[in-house]
DNA sequence: CTCATTCTGGACCAATCGGTCTAGTCCTGT
DNA sequence: ACAGGACTAGACCGATTGGTCCAGAATGAG
């Protein structure tokens, strides 16, 4: 076992992004958190001067990098666009069994809340369309005609069938996504 | 004008569907809420003896009714499944405007949340359902070869949809729908 | 070794949380 | 007129919230 000790900004981060997305910003307390994290709360303010919001906007931060790192693995060995968009559903779903089937999308679940600050609103608009480029990146290099338009696509499937998995309790609502794309505009 | 005083329980419920909508479950104190629809904490006990999670169930479920009755509206006098859906999504994309763009699907913000209580969870599965059922009604009236399936991805459709249009604080994406709804499976 | 900086540990705080409880008001049927 | 249930009003409660503060441990540079 890698049993890295991993400095407590990043545990900090991490169980963040975890129990957001479980219970969102409001449904979580710093003290559960903190004992979540095993940090002291004098650390999280170290590292984080504003406390609570600044460490949501670090974990929806790294939550988004690490959705684009799937994207990327899901879409540079693929043989097409399509066969990219049906690894990626495929990875997403099986991350959403991993998840218990009832967390919701990280950045909405952490960002979507809380403050109406627009600074959140903001973020999450900015990693929102940070996924979206690098699929539309992808699409271009495929030859789609619309790239954006068909990322736009893809990211609105996957939102709303990320939902509707959670309802159902469910993840082949996110398995079927390819299908529902393809007959969707990829010609 | 008509200034009908409503009863307190009815104006609980439509304070507590609107706060719920826009800050999450957890985003709302019940002294804002209470303050809000202008009502006493004992009465809030009287109507809903289990509180807060008895008000957002109220909440929910009239809230759910409404989109029951935007579905009806919207396909009831429409002369296809396709035109049906171009009104619907067009109304939606209309509620979303007048909501001020940020707020979020009404049963999702009051029942994804909170406790991780399996009645929530049950409860927003079944409001979901009932929309999805009323949707595949129409598009078995007018001929769809597989109408769960049609009304699954509007569904899909309009939940990722109302998500991208939040983030990019613009009914642009909502009312795009239908276009991608008819590259998808209308025959 | 020494000193400065970074980081940890947790006591402490006012404010707010959801919830209980009871005294009183209002309304309706008789 | 009066009885009785439906409803309102809000004081009050313990628990928890996010946040502040500082003493001290750990660390790295000279």
């Amino acid at each position: 076992m890698t049993e890295r000790p991993l400095p407590t900004k990043d545990r900090l981060i991490r169980t963040a992004a975890e129990l957001f997305r479980r219970s969102g910003y409001n449904g979580v307390g710093l003290s559960e958190l903190l004992s979540a994290a095993d940090a002291p709360k004098g650390s999280l303010y170290h590292h984080f001067p504003n406390g609570k919001s600044d460490l949501a906007v670090a974990a929806a931060t790294w939550a988004s990098d690490g959705m684009l790192r799937l994207i990327a693995a899901s879409f540079e060995p693929a043989d097409s666009f399509q066969d990219g968009v049906e690894t990626l559903c495929h990875k997403v779903a099986k991350l959403f069994d991993k998840s218990g089937q009832w967390d919701g999308c990280p950045i909405s679940s952490t960002l979507f809340e809380g403050p109406d600050n627009a600074t959140f609103r903001d973020h999450a608009h900015h990693l929102y369309e940070g996924w979206i480029t690098e699929v539309a990146h992808h699409a271009g290099r495929f030859g789609i005609s619309n790239p954006q338009e068909t990322a736009d696509t893809l990211f609105i499937l996957l939102q709303g069938g990320w939902q509707l998995a959670r309802a159902r309790q469910s993840s082949d609502v996110l398995r079927a996504l390819p299908q529902k794309m393809r007959l969707t505009k990829i010609h």
